[in-house]
RNA sequence: UGGGGGAUCGUCUAGUGGUAGGACUACGGACUCUGACUCCGUCAACCCAGGUUCGAAUCCUGGUCCCUCAGCCA
């Protein structure tokens, strides 16, 4: 692969790796792993790690595997494994013969368990949960010990191997490290190693009825993988000198690190699962994959490519400090990717009809249109044209104000890769007043867009022929929340469910696309001139046309014209 | 008021004792058969106070503010 060389910018976990490598700490290797736990739809944040870990190994020569971190059967299913898998891959990274699942390890992580007993480093606990948060203390007072903390190894040994034969009911007992009821850090207070749980797991199905907890987990998956850097995110920062402790313990051949990074935060975007999920639930979106949600699977469907999201990821960093990135800062990565990429194509999405009164009756003809002017080798295509036309309501003014210089009465403009044309009339409901149809003219010397007498028009206009359009349904997204940052806690008590943008979805169902997009196939991306950028919805099948998904639009100088104008 | 982390342009991020740089945004301008793209330019930062040093974002001391931890979740 030719972007295997490609230096990206440094961070401080390169800074680490450079040093461990030139200290040849192991060998030489660089091992990373993406570890989700396979309960919820992958998001743009998922999608910073994974970049993270499989660039890693991919800068560095190394391996990054994909391990399902799925130690708690009853959150976890089958249909998220598949969708993890999927969105890892479309994103671009390949675990290759790599995938593993901490449920694979569960025989040997009970074996490290009796180990532990066996060096009185882990005892059964027999108070009730309540009572354990009890016992834990508090931030500023330490904790007591269990009064079950001494018991003998051999009362350990068989109540543990009990709980596996499903002797207990769930929460009657558990298996926790004996480390110090008053560590300052209140996960070393004795951790919870296994629990109870008489549950189906997805994998595993019914063979177990006890199930290691993430901090008994996680480590030793990462032993067990030879992982050298274990990176994660910063809540996880007081995770770690348990997970150093747990490796001290087992003292295993492999000796993995963690290493923490600050977690993505998007303006006017909410990525905790939590929130997303009260999202569907709540019918606020329509699925997981609805292309105003921050999935994967939503970006995929709103027409992000994994080049943007990508090379977002790169862009935006790792470190340490928590940081709200600027959501404009996607947009540019699609937007950069898509200008270079997406064939150009004309579509009016909302039609406003013109008649050509000089153009003869009956006649259409057909006009060449470059289909990508930042990649030539595109090629053109033919686009027909004839008497009527559509072209876009906002690109004509009754009354323009000064800065306006698209279609106004008696203005000539240019109809894109077609002819100059002049507004004669603007016809209007008499009823509403509303305009309905423009009376104009064209010059028929200006085929092509050039007028032989060198004169200039100010603006280039998108249209379509009226007899030969595609109708099509067009869905307009806007940021889901109107606030920058919608989790932030209101003074009024207001939540992020608050502050939904009541526009963030438009649907536009009498559009009038350019014949050629009849062929378009699923998740084709476009751009519609002076418009957008457009793709075919994947999901969404239906008889009278494609319907299209606006993933960006263009950038819009005189939307900011007017705004300003407004103020 | 315990422990663990963190503070650099509006935003994200480089810098590791020697001219504070890049990207995004914003704002100008050039170009233009997309008010797009591209190009050029402008605004703009080291949390604070001391100290060490010829020289400090960087080292030291003391503050301030922010994040995080009391699941048998991960």
């Amino acid at each position: 692969m030719a972007d295997e060389d490609i230096k990206t910018p440094s961070n401080f976990i390169k800074t680490i790796i450079d040093e461990d490598l030139s200290t040849n700490k192991y060998q030489g290797r660089v091992a990373t792993r993406f570890p989700p736990e396979p309960n919820g739809y992958l998001h743009i944040g998922h999608a910073k790690s994974i970049c993270i870990n499989f660039g890693l190994a991919r800068e560095y020569k190394g391996t990054c595997n994909l391990r399902f971190d799925d130690t708690n059967p009853t959150k976890e299913e089958v249909e998220y494994v598949h969708s993890i898998e999927e969105d890892v891959s479309w994103l671009g990274f390949d675990w290759q013969d790599r995938k593993f699942f901490a449920s694979d390890y569960f025989e040997k992580l009970f074996d490290l368990a009796v180990e532990l007993i066996k060096n009185a480093k882990a005892y059964v606990d027999s108070l009730s949960a309540d009572q354990i948060r009890k016992y834990r203390g508090t931030l500023t007072e330490p904790g007591k010990q269990s009064p079950y903390r001494d018991r003998s190894i051999e009362e350990n040994l068989d109540l543990f191997q009990r709980m596996r034969k499903g002797e207990f009911d769930d929460g009657a007992h558990v298996l926790r490290a004996k480390i110090d009821m008053a560590h300052p850090n209140l996960l070393m207070r004795d951790p919870t190693l296994y629990r109870i749980r008489k549950a189906h797991h997805h994998r595993t199905g019914d063979k177990w009825c006890i199930y290691p907890m993430y901090d008994f987990t996680h480590c030793l998956s990462d032993a067990l993988e030879c992982i050298t850097h274990s990176i994660c995110t910063l809540e996880f920062e007081n995770n770690r000198p348990l997970y150093d402790w747990v490796l001290d313990q087992v003292k295993p051949a492999c000796r993995p690190h963690q290493y923490e990074f600050a977690r993505l935060n998007l303006t006017y975007t909410v990525l905790s699962k939590r929130k997303l999920i009260q999202l569907v639930k709540d019918g606020i979106v329509e699925s997981w994959d609805d292309p105003r949600m921050p999935t994967i699977s939503g970006y995929r469907r709103r027409g992000y490519t994994p080049e943007a999201i990508r090379n977002f990821c790169e862009r935006i960093g790792v470190a340490k400090a928590n940081s709200v990135v600027d959501i404009a800062l996607l947009e540019h990565t699609i937007r950069e990717d898509l200008n270079a990429r997406a064939p150009r194509v004309m579509g009016v999405l909302k039609p406003l009809k013109v008649i050509i009164e000089n153009y003869p009756e009956g006649q259409s003809e057909e006009l060449e249109a470059i289909n990508n002017p930042e990649n030539l080798s595109a090629g053109t295509r033919k686009v027909p044209f004839s008497k009527i036309l559509y072209i876009e309501r906002d690109d004509f003014m009754e009354n323009p104000p000064k800065k306006f210089f698209r279609l106004a009465p008696g203005r000539e403009v240019r109809l894109r890769y077609a002819y100059f044309l002049t507004c004669k009339e603007a016809v209007k409901d008499p009823q509403t007043g509303e305009i309905i149809e423009l009376r104009c003219t064209y010059d028929p010397a200006t085929k092509g867009g050039n007028a032989p007498d060198g004169r200039k028009v100010k603006a280039t206009l998108h249209w379509v022929s009226a007899e030969h359009a595609i109708d099509a349904q067009v869905r307009l997204y806007d940021r889901l929340f109107t606030k920058a940052n919608p989790e932030e806690k209101d003074e009024q008590g207001l939540t992020f469910k608050d502050f939904i943008n009541p526009d963030s979805l438009t649907v536009l169902k009498n559009c009038k696309l350019e014949p050629c997009l009849a062929q378009a196939s699923p998740s084709d991306f476009f751009q519609f001139e002076r418009l957008g950028y457009f793709s075919v919805d994947p999901k969404t099948k239906q008889p009278g046309g494609p319907v299209f998904n606006r993933t960006v639009t263009l950038r819009d100088t005189w939307a900011k014209i007017k705004k300003a104008g407004k103020k």
